[in-house]
DNA sequence: CAGACCGCTTGCGTTTTGCAAGCGGTTGCA
DNA sequence: TGCAACCGCTTGCAAAACGCAAGCGGTCTG
């Protein structure tokens, strides 16, 4: 299963053949601000991804070497996802999402009160604050 | 036609529901980077958008209050399309994500060297060449 | 040994996409 | 005045993706 010709060579749209659809970014997303490393917890967001969906998902993800999928030592059965530099890069870019969502969309007010605040203190904070994030996340998912 | 219930409140999902798929975004980044204005000027772009499924997003951009439609003086026939302040404030998102793709995404070296300078400068150049080129999008589309 | 849990897979109906053709109206030129 | 080129879409249809519910073989827990 090779991936097809790109329709264009455009930095922009070879990423959003990637990562441009309503699903891939919510996986990491959860990955890396709520901690989420196992199929099960990545099932059990707000938005309700359904699991055929999340397995292509988490499939394509780690052909595109956004992850790396690992046994879990302590449980056979267990699979653990892990973020790579790759996809540890693309916290900018979520993280812009986010904040223009604050921004300009009104139901976003209707968000919890605690996650509001944390992600409030990563618009807020920038650059700095968005690295410091990044090289938590490094320590725990690269090797 | 009123949109759905959000799957979520979480301004990440809330944004994804907006340009989370693979047209949208490559709608506004040839209003912002190539000054398209019009229908058939954006079915001209190197991805080669259908026109139903450009003509649904850019209903669905007007919809959403980030495009303005309105009726070229010089044509009758013809529609102009504006960005507003609401699209204008995705270009860092939009740069963000062409950064990554310039980083990650090896087939996007095959770019054309012209585009690819405009494109680095952008990305260089950081959030004050951003404003910069906010405000002339502003001068331009906003009246 | 029973029951809960693990990451998926399967089947199936619905929605979205992609492609090609075309439509009514307008404009520019001979 | 006639006609071709162009305007923003719309339509029909086949293929692909999505969303839901159920279930599967294996593993860990009490």
């Amino acid at each position: 299963m090779t991936q097809n010709e790109p329709r264009s060579y455009c930095p922009i749209s070879l990423s959003l053949e990637i990562f441009g659809d309503s699903w891939t970014l919510l996986v990491l997303r959860d990955m890396m601000f709520a901690g989420k490393r196992h199929f099960r917890e990545l099932q059990q967001s707000d938005e309700h991804i359904s699991s055929n969906i999340l397995a292509d998902r988490l499939a394509r993800l780690v052909e595109h070497g956004l992850l790396t999928k690992a046994v879990d030592p302590t449980h056979k059965q267990k699979a653990i996802y892990s973020l790579t530099e790759k996809s540890i890069t693309l916290l900018p870019v979520i993280v812009q999402i986010g904040a223009w969502g604050s921004r300009w969309v009104p139901e976003s007010k209707k968000q919890d009160k605690a996650t509001r605040k944390h992600v409030r203190a990563l618009q807020d904070g920038g650059p700095p604050v968005w690295e410091h994030v990044m090289s938590e996340l490094r320590a725990q998912h690269l090797k």
